[in-house]
DNA sequence: AAAAAAT
């Protein structure tokens, strides 16, 4: 639809498109014990591309291979005409002044055997055309600090585990590369080359448009696939062809059960924001997407973690998903870094609505801001409460259908509604540009939780604010939002030092592995002296107990029948007894 | 005492 030649090349052949680069189905090989392709059971009358067994030449490992239609003229590697219209719609609204300069102090670090070197610039490495040019229109003019590694990194072909924070360009990171690749069939039955797993639907949907500008005058067809919205609708754009597909997990699960989709060809693969993936639940369905399906085993596609931490529940998904991994970590941007402000103010819980409109009344009437609070009912309530309070404001949360939080988001965004509460659902991942003020109504109970919170300011480089009303009930995050505080250089009212220092004495805490400091989101677990037990710096929860030290490559019995728990003496009770 | 995600 958004592809102005997208029409022809359905029509053209049938369904069949030619695979100029042939490198990326010969991967697939190694895998008859998968059964027989889907691909090949499911061909719907009319297709007229020839599927060889053990033709086509010799090669590396493989039985099979895609044969290469010469007839057909498609060149992928060139843009399509441009389409006024369309390129208005994709890149106007977009990226207002980077502050280039705070990127440069970012902290990277590449560990893994044979890691790429990174690149300085864009044209450092090739990427074609039509990403040189959709890169040119969306005004990134050099790469961010994750990008400068992890393009390099994904271009070699390598598996990835980057431990950055959004707002890091980390999704333009994996998109470059991925959306250079080409797609082939068109029919009842998709089979994306590439998948993006998210775990918000919002998030998949910012993505799924960041895909957009990148595949612009390509043929590459990117769609989305999220719950709460009609899947009617979602099915017939799949229909139409989808090479790179983004998802949240329970609506693809449904989409392959339904035979909509198929893994048995998807190259790329990225788990973006998969600490929180994790943190939801999700785990047993990424399992069932990635293990227990037609997706090619770690080795035979090419894997992308993306996490703000790197506790141990993501090092064993990173075991179980990566193949020979480079792990990259990068500095925090615009999270806890300096330039947000963030101040902490004790405020009790019937003072507080009277706070806040102190706080809005002095911010400006342009500066966008985001108010947290903890449950989707104080969320609708506060909402109510500033409209009748005459504030142009608006909400999202879990409670709302599917269609009020993207009209929410959009109203927010646009500054038609200056003012949004949202619950976590809007913590992690979404790139809004031009908030300016992020106030914890409610503090979070969790630090993680925190830190993503108050990342939605202080976008690439823009300065922020963050305030947080704090009193009695938060006395379960003080120490860990004392330490955030200090890193970030930020003012400490004496009054939450005091009670750090005596929330420390009377607690259990004392026995939680040591957070790391030094501005890195987490370390190589692999790289540590006797190689392992390495907690991510934030968030890590305790998962104490198995004493340090023994690595878990080649060591799977250590962990046998301990997922869910991750024994040790550590209940995994969160703080509402879950 | 919760939020998120398939219906």
């Amino acid at each position: 639809m958004h592809n102005a030649g997208y029409v022809s090349y359905e029509n053209k052949d049938g369904g069949w498109n030619s695979v100029v680069n042939r490198d990326a189905y010969t991967s697939f090989g190694g895998r008859s014990d998968r059964g027989k392709s889907a691909f090949f059971n499911d061909r719907g009358a009319g297709s007229r591309g020839r599927y060889e067994r053990g033709g086509f030449g010799g090669g590396t490992g493989g039985n099979s291979r895609w044969v290469e239609e010469s007839r057909d003229e498609e060149d992928w590697s060139k843009p399509l005409p441009p389409n006024e219209r369309l390129e208005q719609e994709l890149f106007s609204a977009s990226n207002t002044g980077i502050n280039f300069e705070k990127y440069d102090d970012i902290p990277v670090e590449a560990t893994g055997t044979n890691s790429p070197g990174h690149i300085e610039n864009f044209h450092d490495v090739d990427m074609g055309e039509i990403i040189m040019g959709n890169i040119t229109l969306t005004r990134y003019t050099r790469p961010t600090p994750v990008q400068k590694y992890a393009i390099p990194i994904i271009k070699a072909k390598r598996d990835l585990m980057a431990c950055a924070q959004t707002g890091s360009g980390k999704t333009a990171a994996f998109l470059l590369p991925v959306t250079q690749e080409n797609g082939k069939y068109v029919r009842r039955k998709q089979f994306p080359i590439s998948l993006v797993l998210a775990p918000t639907r919002e998030l998949a949907l910012q993505i799924y448009d960041e895909a957009r500008k990148f595949s612009y005058r390509s043929r590459v067809r990117p769609c989305v696939v999220y719950g709460g919205a009609d899947i009617g609708q979602q099915i017939r754009e799949l229909e139409r062809g989808c090479h790179l597909l983004v998802a949240t997990p329970g609506r693809l699960v449904d989409m392959m059960e339904r035979g909509k989709i198929g893994l048995d060809y998807c190259k790329y693969l990225v788990l973006d924001e998969a600490d929180r993936m994790l943190d939801m639940g999700f785990e047993p369905q990424i399992r069932r997407i990635v293990e227990q399906d037609t997706m090619p085993p770690k080795g035979a596609r090419q894997t992308m973690m993306f996490s703000a931490t790197f506790p141990k529940e993501i090092q064993i998904l990173a075991r179980d998903f990566l193949e020979e991994y480079i792990f990259l970590a990068v500095g925090r941007v615009g999270s806890t870094s300096e330039n947000i402000t963030q101040k902490v103010v004790w405020v009790e819980e019937n003072d507080k609505r009277s706070f806040l409109l102190d706080l809005l009344n002095a911010t400006g009437k342009d500066s966008l801001t985001l108010v947290f609070v903890e449950t989707k009912k104080g969320a609708d309530s506060l909402e109510d409460f500033l409209y009748r309070e005459g504030y142009a404001c608006t909400s999202i949360h879990g409670d709302r259908s599917q269609r009020d939080r993207e009209e929410a988001l959009h109203q927010f965004r646009s500054g038609r509604c200056p003012i949004m509460v949202a619950t976590a659902v809007a913590a992690r991942g979404l790139d809004i540009s031009n908030v300016k003020h992020v106030i914890n109504f409610d503090l979070p109970s969790d630090i993680e939780e925190y830190v993503h919170r108050i990342g939605r300011t202080g976008r690439v480089g823009n300065l922020g604010l963050a305030t947080s009303f704090y009193n009695d009930k938060n006395s379960n995050i003080t120490k860990d939002l004392l330490d955030i505080l200090v890193e970030a250089k930020q003012e400490v009212p004496s009054w939450l030092e005091n009670l750090a220092y005596e929330h420390q004495h009377k607690s259990t805490n004392r026995g939680r592995p040591k957070r790391f400091s030094g501005g890195f989101g987490a370390r190589d677990y692999r790289q540590m002296a006797g190689g392992g037990n390495v907690f991510a710096n934030r968030g890590a929860r305790n998962t104490g107990g198995h004493g340090g030290s023994r690595g878990f490559g080649g060591n799977k019995g250590y962990y046998g029948g301990n997922y869910g728990n991750y024994g040790g003496n550590y209940a995994q009770v969160d703080w509402w007894g879950n």
